[in-house]
DNA sequence: GAATTAAATGCAAACAATTCGCGTTTTGTG
DNA sequence: CACAAAACGCGAATTGTTTGCATTTAATTC
């Protein structure tokens, strides 16, 4: 049998579709009905593991835990120390440094993390 | 009194500049005298508020810890998820694109996260 | 240079995020 | 319909990280 994309796990997927920004476990637990949160767990491993999502971890004080999205289209994040907002951005200009890696370093790349931190327009009229 | 940056912080620093890799919280402990866990990580939290050092996560199987590097020189990294080493590439190209970001979105970076995930040409040859 | 005081350290306990074990339930497959 | 494999729920166990507090260290003031 090998069956694995199961209703609770395209919840999810959907959900994290939906709101096109990265959640946390928790809010993926508290939004996706009440299933367990080591369900949740499994589920998002295993959707990680089938390229359907992606993870970050984003070093600020806000949040020291692990975040999901979809990984539907490939976005990059900026995050807003103070307010602690996602905005998405397009992935740009990564196939070239992609690229560049290979010739330079012999070393294929599979996958990135890139995010940015800083601050957005609005916490930036505010302080 | 105002006074942090300790003989013993020193030393991390050092380290982490001699290794000019990332390190976890283990290693960094175990590499550092014999002190205790939780002086290494208020030596490294403070560290990093200093902006002495720069911290990761990396999203692979070997760890799910975050590790510490130096940031004398700005550095990203390339993890092979195959042998899990590290290797040190220079930031080229993300001022260009912080830049881009304060245009578009009016977003002001102020840190950004990058990090290649993939085969090294050692494993690449080997499987 | 001794007294004062703030911060650093070590240690043990507390937390919080994540994982594991296992009995039960669900769902493809023959 | 019976069987087998995977998913689920639940509780317990792990593990990375933080906290509280007594003690030590070191800068500052007199």
């Amino acid at each position: 049998m090998r069956k694995r994309l199961t209703d609770f796990r395209k919840e999810l997927v959907d959900l994290l579709d939906g709101r096109g920004l990265p959640l946390n476990v928790k809010e993926i637990h508290e939004s996706a009905g009440d299933s367990d949160l080591s369900t949740v767990y499994r589920a998002l491993e295993y959707l990680e593991s089938q390229g359907m999502v992606r993870s970050i971890f984003v070093p600020c004080s806000c949040d020291r835990s692990k975040y999901y999205y979809s990984a539907g289209k490939h976005l990059h994040f900026l995050h807003c120390e103070r307010c602690h907002s996602f905005y998405p951005v397009p992935c740009a200009g990564m196939k070239k440094m992609e690229k560049k890696i290979l010739d330079d370093y012999r070393f294929s790349v599979t996958e990135h993390v890139l995010l940015f931190m800083g601050r957005c327009e609005k916490c930036r009229a505010e302080s």
